[in-house]
DNA sequence: AAACAATAGGATAAAAAGGTCTTTAATTAT
DNA sequence: ATAATTAAAGACCTTTTTATCCTATTGTTT
């Protein structure tokens, strides 16, 4: 029991985004290895091709086999979200809402007591995720860096 | 990858929330056996009689032993907040805020992209957890109870 | 043809979370 | 006393997540 923090999605997801927004941050239209990218954020090469193996399945990242191969994203970083990143790694949400509490007796029409106070922020926390586009990411991303040489 | 919901606590405390919930239902002062409240949630017994152990540890909970024994709750609920039992279970909360997107550029000098967003939307959380006693939470499962009764 | 880089897969394993079993200690009823 | 009852404690097991390693195979460029 170390958790003691809120979790938004996996592990796997969070290098989802990170590997991203390295690739929205390089605009070059050339492809980027997925290794480079692993050496860069101190992921594991082997656990991050995987994971973007996954990416390129849900056309979230094209790739390009071969010398001077790697991968590119799959369509401009503005038209992408992270809630598609984290969908593509994590699964979709649960059809069914969980309590937050986990009483079999609360939905929608029989709320428990948490209910009416979670729900809104449970809401907060989906559009955070679903209105943040990736270039405006990776453009603030670059700004801190920027900020943090001087 | 099937986490794919947002999670607030571990099972761990999910269960300890519901034991707690569980003796606030029940004024009565002779104790409850654990097994009692395991059955009746449907929680294992005995990985919530390790739970339980750790809420006694944390007076949360006081227990007797031998015939007749059981636990009660270590003070009045409405002095009892579920931050309080989650962090009994889960350990405190990180001393250093965690960047939501992993970055280790992240702070709130040098906040990343979402830092700005996230941040008042854990404020929420922890609210949440921190203001609702557990009194108020079980009258109104008790309530619902009735309810769907009907 | 050679070198390169993603693709795909399977085997392995460490760590954490979740769960089980057995024994011990404390208490009470008989 | 002793038997029954209940929590306490520690060892152990299972599953999931995270991660590593290896071996091919496929496609691309030089």
């Amino acid at each position: 029991m170390v958790t003691s923090h809120l979790m938004l999605y996996s592990k796997s997801a969070e290098y989802a985004i990170q590997a991203m927004i390295y690739l929205t941050e390089k605009k070059s239209d050339k492809p980027t290895m997925i290794s480079k990218i692993a050496e860069s954020y101190g992921i594991p090469y082997q656990f991050l091709a995987k994971i973007v193996q996954t990416l390129v399945k849900h056309r979230l990242v094209k790739a390009t086999r071969g010398r001077n191969g790697g991968v590119n994203l799959g369509r401009p970083a503005n038209e992408i979200y992270l809630s598609e990143i984290v969908q593509a790694i994590d699964g979709p949400p649960p059809e069914k809402e969980q309590c937050v509490i986990g009483l079999n007796l609360c939905s929608d029409e029989t709320p428990c007591p948490l209910h009416d106070q979670w729900k809104p922020i449970r809401g907060k926390i989906r559009h955070m995720l679903a209105s943040e586009p990736l270039d405006d990411l990776a453009n603030r991303v670059i700004e801190k860096r920027k900020l943090m040489e001087k």
